[in-house]
DNA sequence: GCCAGTCACTTGCATTTTACAAGTTACTTT
DNA sequence: AAAGTAACTTGTAAAATGCAAGTGACTGGC
């Protein structure tokens, strides 16, 4: 326990698994950025940046770093001279790989066919 | 295809599932009131923002529009005199359930323990 | 009829987060 | 020395969130 960082605790706001979990991981970006490291093979800022969904890289910078203090991902130098660094996922963060497969699985149930035009399916329309 | 609501339509940023996923349930607290109509029995408005994470009335009203118009959720009157309504999953909410307990297990496997101390499983530590 | 109470919201406003553009630092290549 | 690249940071405007208070429809008791 000697050495811990100086971070400081998280209170989180419910006993809920779901709930916690959502307070890391619940927002539109943290998610791509993990697929982007568990399956794209982007393993820099300028890669993870480059994504299709063009994080802002204030963001990206903030959600690297937090990602990194609630150890999921690991940043390591893969180069001296000049002096890069690589971010990888811990176990903790590849951990998410089934959870992602379900968010992709539901997306491509629900949400595919380009723009959405309001209305589920068959017999689930309010009848207004 | 007649009798089509008015809404909007939304553009995607991207065609992948997981993006687009996220843009409908990337934020804290669009899957707790999914979880509260699935598995806590809660269908009015009052019943959802008594749950434990205490969700601002005016981001629930705006929420469960947005599940609506999605067709994730149906509102219908469970009375009159005083006309009273309940929500409800479609079945395209309902899909959301493997998602849910995705996330839930992840939760508890790995964010247990009431207040967190930043340092991931043995071994995953930034060795600074 | 009048008053208190409940439910389901809406409104106003302060705070926080996000988005976008531009700038900075360190180092390399030409 | 000049230009380029990677990885950020900073500034600021726009949007989302959080909190308290208010509103409207109705009900049930006196």
């Amino acid at each position: 326990m000697a050495g811990r960082q100086p971070a400081e605790d998280h209170a989180f706001r419910s006993e809920c698994s779901i709930s916690r979990s959502l307070e890391l991981v619940g927002d539109k970006w943290t998610l791509l950025i993990v697929r982007d490291l568990m399956w794209h093979g982007k393993h820099t800022f300028q890669a993870l940046q480059e994504s299709a969904e063009r994080i802002p890289t204030n963001i990206l910078a903030e959600r690297l770093r937090r990602l990194i203090r609630w150890g999921l991902v690991r940043r390591e130098p893969y180069q001296d001279r000049p002096l890069r660094h690589a971010y990888h996922l811990t176990d903790r963060g590849r951990a998410l790989e089934p959870l992602l497969l379900q968010i992709m699985q539901w997306g491509h149930a629900h949400l595919d066919g380009g723009l959405y035009t309001p209305s589920g399916p068959a017999g689930e329309r309010d009848p207004s």
